[in-house]
RNA sequence: GGGCCAUUAGCUCAGUUGGCAGAGCACCUGACUUUUAAUCAGGGUGUCCCAGGUUCGAAUCCUGGAUGGCUCACCA
């Protein structure tokens, strides 16, 4: 047998195993009739109290006094203490619950009490271990902290830190809070492809695989954007999709390679229509799930009251740097107010990517909002339907919270014709080394050809919401395995 | 990719000017029949991240590397 005991602890549980099965005891048994959560006995006290109750769990806490032994048992729910003492199991049970360890997990049955210090305890009469635990668990009172453990082993750091298992309770209900509120409000979940043969959707540079049968290389999505709008083509009026996608660039604590975006599509509808929607799908599932639109984040407060400001991009500009890009005429002059500024171009910049530049250096992560920053330049928006009144702007917003950008989205551009030129000025800059221009897409292009309605569209950035709703200054601390280097 | 910082017992952390490797919890031996970070008595269990170098002597100083954190760049 293999076993990795390089610290004596381990060793000494190993020696345990060993000797249970010589006393033909089951170290990894089969199920235990529970009957209750560990909460259920803390909240429904009253009337348990004297009953006999059934749980398993993990011991994590033990007190051995002599022949009676107090231990705290953590089920997915909390945690209770149990109570056994000898006369009551006998000599051969209680001695084998001395023998067992911090981190074994056991099923136990007993009479719900109060202790004479007021904790409601179960008094065991009847256990069985279910798991045998071969390595210790971190210390009880100041838990796992090494941050690149819990990452890599966040079974332990879900085990001793309650506080990270109740943020991915949180991620989970605002995930089901938003499938319930599209829902009722007609949409209908699809699931499109996740290998691309073009990547699109999006800014950004993809993971490549291959597929060997068709010896074809693939993309792993970056966005779900090209192919939700080929079903609002196909008539699916209302459509999102819930999913992975993947970026192969730097990470960051705003940043992992894979995260998760939801993407939603509405004909007959604009980019108005999306504002609405993003504001009362995030309040209302806020509330829902955190029983508050008043949220504290690192230390500042952040209201989600209905409605949230709308601004155009370039006021926000010129309110926080002073520069007013609606009296800037051209590209060049354009590039001079860049330079006079401190950043750094390379001298082909369109003004669009200078407006853009300028407000991500200058003004994003000032943006505590949550607030609409909308109608963003052509250059930097392949995707979306120009205004009506500026040809060189589009009908898109970005949603910011906490300086967090965390929803983008678009009157979408149905014309074809226009469509294709964007994709055209994209190959150009791909060609010149931008390789996070967007690809040509004919298969897409196709699909515009055939008509497609007036459509509004909107991505939000899950985790970077979660990230807000439960105060959490990483992305890591809500993505369960966030990507690592192999140790 | 750049800069700064971290890495010492299973976990959380000390370690002074370069001079025997430390504490708490956990663990081991024993006592204890309502404890609460149970208590009491005894026990240190270690590849000081790795590889070189300087030195009589390195956890400590130097060089290179690994992993992680923050940050800048890039992006959402």
């Amino acid at each position: 047998m293999s076993v990795d005991y390089h610290s004596d602890q381990i060793f000494y549980r190993y020696k345990k195993i060993e000797e249970l099965i010589k006393q033909g005891v089951e170290p990894y048994g089969e199920k235990y009739e529970v009957t209750h959560y560990s909460q259920d006995i803390h909240t429904k006290f009253t009337g348990l109290e004297g009953k006999t109750v059934s749980i398993a769990g993990r011991i994590m806490t033990k007190r051995g006094h002599g022949k009676a032994s107090f231990a705290h048992i953590q089920d997915s729910r909390g945690k209770i203490q149990v109570y056994i003492r000898q006369d009551s199991v006998g000599e051969e049970n209680y001695n084998f619950f001395q023998e067992l360890d911090i981190g074994d997990i056991i099923g136990v049955t007993g009479e719900v009490f109060k202790t004479r210090t007021g904790e409601i305890t179960i008094n065991i009469f009847s256990f069985r271990l279910l798991s045998k635990s071969l390595r210790p668990l971190p210390e009880k009172w100041h838990g796992l902290k090494d941050v690149e453990l819990r990452y890599r082993q966040r079974y332990i750091d879900l085990i001793v830190n309650p506080e990270v298992r109740n943020v991915f309770i949180i991620r989970s209900k605002f995930i089901q809070s938003i499938r319930e509120f599209l829902a009722k409000e007609d949409f209908l979940e699809v699931e499109t492809p996740v290998m691309h043969s073009v990547a699109g959707g999006a800014t950004a540079r993809p993971f490549i695989t291959h597929h060997n049968a068709l010896d074809l290389d693939l993309y792993l999505r970056i966005a779900t954007e090209l192919h939700l709008k080929r079903l609002i083509v196909g008539g699916m009026e209302r459509v999102f999709e819930l999913g992975r996608i993947f970026r192969n660039e730097g990470i960051s604590t705003n940043h992992n390679p894979e995260f998760t975006s939801v993407e939603i599509y509405q004909a007959n509808a604009d980019y108005e229509d999306m504002m609405k929607l993003t504001e009362e799908l995030v309040a209302s599932v806020a509330q829902k799930v955190l029983g508050t639109l008043k949220i504290d984040y690192q230390g500042r407060e952040l209201d989600l009251s209905l409605p949230w400001p709308r601004k155009d991009l370039i006021e926000v500009i010129k309110e926080i740097t002073g520069v007013d890009f609606s009296s800037i005429n051209d590209d060049a002059e354009a590039r001079k107010t860049a330079l006079a500024h401190g950043l750094e171009i390379e001298g082909n910049e369109k003004k669009g990517e200078i407006i853009l530049t300028f407000f991500e250096k200058f003004c994003e992560d000032r943006l505590w909002g949550p607030v609409f920053v909308k109608d963003y330049p052509v250059e930097v928006s392949p995707l979306a339907r120009r205004c009506r009144h500026n040809p060189q702007f589009t009908y898109r917003f970005e949603t910011f919270m906490a300086g967090k950008e965390v929803a983008n989205a678009f009157t979408e551009l149905i014309d074809p014709l226009d469509q294709r030129e964007r994709f055209e000025q994209q190959v150009k800059k791909r060609i010149a080394g931008n390789e996070e221009a967007h690809m040509m897409d004919e298969d897409f292009l196709t699909a515009l050809e055939y008509g497609m309605p007036p459509t509004g569209g909107l991505g939000i950035g899950i985790d970077r919401i979660i990230m807000i709703l439960t105060n959490s200054p990483s992305i890591r601390d809500v993505i369960l395995f966030p990507t690592m280097k192999p140790k």
